[in-house]
DNA sequence: GAGAATTTGTACGTATGTATG
DNA sequence: ACATACATACGTACAAATTCT
């Protein structure tokens, strides 16, 4: 994944495009946990402020879960927008 | 207003609980301009990421709306949580 | 159980872009 | 054209919770 800064949708919508994409199509099934925060800072060469806002979108729509010292993992579907 | 950074809220929470506190008791009426987040920043003495946060809970709520160049806005009390 | 490492949470600051007046 | 105000991104530091050694 490469993050594009001259495209419409900002860098952060771009990762939550992106993940929220892995967790529907089963790469990341429930209960599973997502990279770090830092993984994806890492692996997107983008600062942590970014990929965190990335993960807070996911967690407002209710596709993830993030717990201090646990990391991010994926909500049951139950949870996930219909 | 003082930020207390001992107190169990976090800052940010704090200052949302105030501006909300304003909003219900009509201080800020529906259509009212809310004080700019630098504004709040200066009169606060934290940083601007800090009411920008404050003021993020109080979209997500569905009190206020904020507009580049505009301001931040109190909705109509059809829009508040009941 | 103790301590280190990991991971998220929060706050600080700075710079640039975009929309409005 | 200019100033104002929010939007987003960069970076840094420390705290709190959990996990690992």
């Amino acid at each position: 994944m490469e993050v594009d800064y001259e495209a419409a949708k900002p860098p952060h919508v771009q990762i939550a495009d992106w993940l929220r994409q892995r967790i529907i199509e089963g790469e990341f099934p429930p209960g599973k946990r997502l990279p770090t925060e830092k993984a994806l800072q890492d692996e997107l060469g983008v600062a942590r402020t970014t990929t965190r806002r990335a993960m807070r979108v996911l967690v407002d729509e209710g596709y993830i879960l993030t717990t201090p010292g646990r990391g991010s993992h994926v909500n049951p579907k139950e949870m996930w927008p219909k």
